[in-house]
DNA sequence: CGGGTCGTTGACCGTGATCAAGTAACGTGG
DNA sequence: CCACGTTACTTGATCACGGTCAACGACCCG
């Protein structure tokens, strides 16, 4: 194994893995798909018997209402597990496209995930902690979409993404790369392009944030935190529950 | 084991349990604690150290932002495992509360859930699928929250609300209890009790649903499901994936 | 250069929030 | 049995946040 790829380096953030449940891991990833930016990858409604890994590149879910409304329900970045969601239906709930970036995706069958309970029961207990650290998160937007108001969401966006990239990425200073629209920003928060540029132009002013071009800096941690009552998911996970780290044999 | 818990019902429902699964199962709820209504079980911000599975009446997750504002995150039913989101905490990030019955619930520790994943693959799968289900129950309120307006967002949570009681209790017809305040149906919805008030008179006189006290009948299940473009998302889940029943031994 | 997408800005509008008053149902204690 | 306080729900008047519509500029790529 030459070097930790991203959902090894994620995951042991959380846990120590021991080797056998490392090489399982890259086995995983072992095949790789590219994809340009934009690209649709799964159609939603279409059969789901792939699971990915991202390797490099962001991806989002959306799902489109018959007028044209659209909600971004999940944005993806180096490191995650794609299709949990989809992993209990036998047909996608939503459709999964490239971000502005191009993007390196890892696929593997649902059948290989199964499995993975019946050998690494430690491993499995931590991707269920995972999955559940997601639910947290989806809370997390639902209180910012059913009661916040629009700077507070926006504030509310920043800093989680903020807190998610530092697992992987060293992020310099308060500074990162949003390879999104305006438009992807309010599908997500549930708002209009429109109100987002008012909004962050006026999230400038209050000299909270600094843009230049895909790039933002988020200028004032503190009073964005308060602002919005943030709680950091990433940092730490409690694992105390996790078994121990023998499987079978 | 004389009969089945709701727990094992709502399981079974998904996928066939061997007995001993079942007999594991049985274990966690061995205990029960009751609460009156609105009692207040876990506050936000204590240790989470139990999990409880619903054995009768209903109960929900809400965070509350420092202002007053109020977001419902989760209403639970019986047969319902109380506590995924906080498992990978080792604080709660929500406060549970009684809704306006009584409730009797099974608690039960995590570090006994952990131990699942050892002898119990299968099952432990099987609990991976309701929590990702859990997902897409969140996905699809986010898309309500976001995107929905309020007719669209009731149509939605009445719609839901039936199909999840469907599986264990047997509805009447399209008529049941709704032991929930108008204000608490808002801070599920974000919207105001006052909204809610309206909304659902208009959706009376639209002869959409019909009330009486706290029971409701859904009078025209089929506008109501084009009108938020609703899927039942209990009625099957995708168990293909799940690895054999033999565990260890 | 032309066409596309993205972001900005302004005028106007509407859904749903806010505020407030009133009714109904309930349990409590006199 | 009735006065009461409390909570839930209703209804109306008013307001504001954010949506809608539209025009324009910046940038990119062919």
């Amino acid at each position: 194994m030459s070097q930790d790829t991203c959902l090894i380096q994620k995951l042991q953030h959380y846990a120590p893995l021991d080797a056998d449940s490392k090489g399982k891991l890259a086995e995983l990833e072992k095949e790789t798909r590219s994809f340009e930016p934009g690209a649709v990858i799964i159609e939603k409604g279409s059969r789901s018997e792939m699971m990915y890994v991202v390797q490099s590149g962001w991806a989002y879910h959306y799902v489109l209402l018959s007028d044209g409304r659209r909600q971004i329900v999940k944005i993806h970045h180096p490191g995650d597990v794609i299709g949990f969601p989809d992993i209990a239906y036998d047909k996608s709930n939503s459709t999964l496209q490239a971000c502005a970036n191009d993007l390196v995706l890892c696929p593997f069958p649902k059948a290989e995930f199964g499995g993975l309970f019946v050998r690494y029961p430690r491993l499995s207990a931590l991707l269920f902690a995972i999955a559940v650290r997601d639910q947290v998160l989806f809370s997390d937007l639902i209180t910012a979409t059913g009661r916040m108001s629009a700077r507070e969401r926006l504030c509310y966006l920043l800093l989680e993404m903020r807190a998610r990239l530092r697992i992987t990425d060293t992020i310099k200073g308060n500074s990162f790369a949003l390879p999104l629209t305006q438009t992807e920003i309010g599908d997500t928060l549930g708002m209009t392009n429109v109100y987002v540029s008012k909004t962050l132009k006026l999230m400038e002013d209050q000299d909270l944030i600094a843009r230049s071009g895909a790039r933002v800096t988020l200028k004032d941690l503190r009073q964005m935190a308060d602002l919005c009552e943030f709680h950091d998911r990433h940092e730490t996970l409690d694992t105390s529950w996790l078994p121990a780290k023998v499987g079978l044999d």
